[in-house]
DNA sequence: TTCTAGATTGGACAGGTGTCCAGTCAGGTG
DNA sequence: CACCTGACTGGACACCTGTCCAATCTAGAA
């Protein structure tokens, strides 16, 4: 089944879903995403485990949106008079907003690894959604090179915060200094 | 339960762990990671789930145990007179021999950002490995930053390999160029 | 107000994970 | 050769994932 920011809800569907969503985020920060099951979100929506699986196809597509929405809630735009702080001001936000929420970030790094269609989708979106902001902050003429060096570099960060090895905080500081050596010898 | 590579087993034991790592690895090659089980696995080593339990902790330590073995059995001499040529042959000779074993290295990425004990130990490892190969490609007075970049674009191309955002074999040719970016400007 | 499409539900299902334990078997020791 | 330690086994366990469907609600149309 495939879902949810999808045309065709009408508004108690929405209202079930946007219940899922709210309930999914609050299990997670409660329990951790390997605790979570798809059957104690649904009742802390309170509604069945087979209503859950109307609209979710998998535990993974729960974090993949949900991950996806606390991205596309967030507006942010690039800071800085150069290239290098332009970028740096966007891994240090997004940084910071993972930070905020580590649970969540947690969860979705194994998740987007899933198979499912659904989460597929949402994968594609949430890479489009950060090269876009790494391009908006190298400017229009970047070496499309260094916008996928600068991506992978945040990628592999996401997977060592993912694994433990880095908090999401101290991912902000050290990507700042990634940052700077990617861009070195790029002007602007 | 840990296991492994630790001292301390009979060579009875050792026999069953080397029965239950082929017959992973075949299993891996044969029908992937998502519909491996270690029943089956067990089935094929010969050995019953029971036994299987005995001497892997989890799914996730089977594919952390495949995968480190795989790269420790691999020797290989950063090659080239320049540092961006040596680093390029380092990561072209990783991405070759994923793109050998798609399955396995599609399995491991997963895996490693699970929690066990067991997985943990391996990805302390495996990270240690790779950063060693880096640092080696480098040379001993390389910037840890840089060190740390490569690394991490690494980790993140791993990481979009895993989701197929990419396959093992463009995995080599994009970090060809990924490296020369960050070592455009890094003397040596 | 009644009807009805369709959202929701309960509950069963097949299969997987990882745990546990009492019982069996095999090989090195005496 | 009989013994005994410890590796291995069978099978049950609790709990999870996802799927399915017949039965039941419920809100808006007629």
């Amino acid at each position: 089944m495939s879902a949810l920011p999808r045309r065709g809800l009408n508004a108690r569907q929405a209202e079930t879903v946007e219940r899922l969503m709210a309930a999914g985020l609050d299990e997670l920060r409660a329990v951790g995403h390997e605790a979570l099951t798809v059957r104690t979100v649904a009742q802390r929506a309170g509604v069945s485990p087979a209503t859950a699986y109307t609209y979710l196809a998998s535990k993974n597509h729960l974090f993949a949106e949900l991950f996806w929405r606390f991205l596309a809630e967030d507006e942010h735009e690039p800071e800085g008079s150069g290239v290098v702080e332009r970028v740096q001001s966007v891994t240090r936000h997004l940084a910071r907003r993972l930070a905020d929420a580590p649970e969540l970030a947690a969860a979705v790094t194994p998740a987007l690894l899933g198979r499912d269609p659904d989460v597929e989708r949402l994968r594609l979106r949430i890479g489009a959604e950060l090269v876009e902001r790494f391009r908006a902050a190298l400017g229009p003429d970047a070496d499309p090179v260094v916008v996928e060096t600068v991506a992978l570099a945040f990628s592999g960060a996401l997977l060592q915060g993912g694994m433990g090895l880095m908090t999401y905080t101290e991912m902000g500081e050290r990507l700042d200094d990634v940052v700077a050596v990617i861009m070195r010898g790029h002007p602007t």
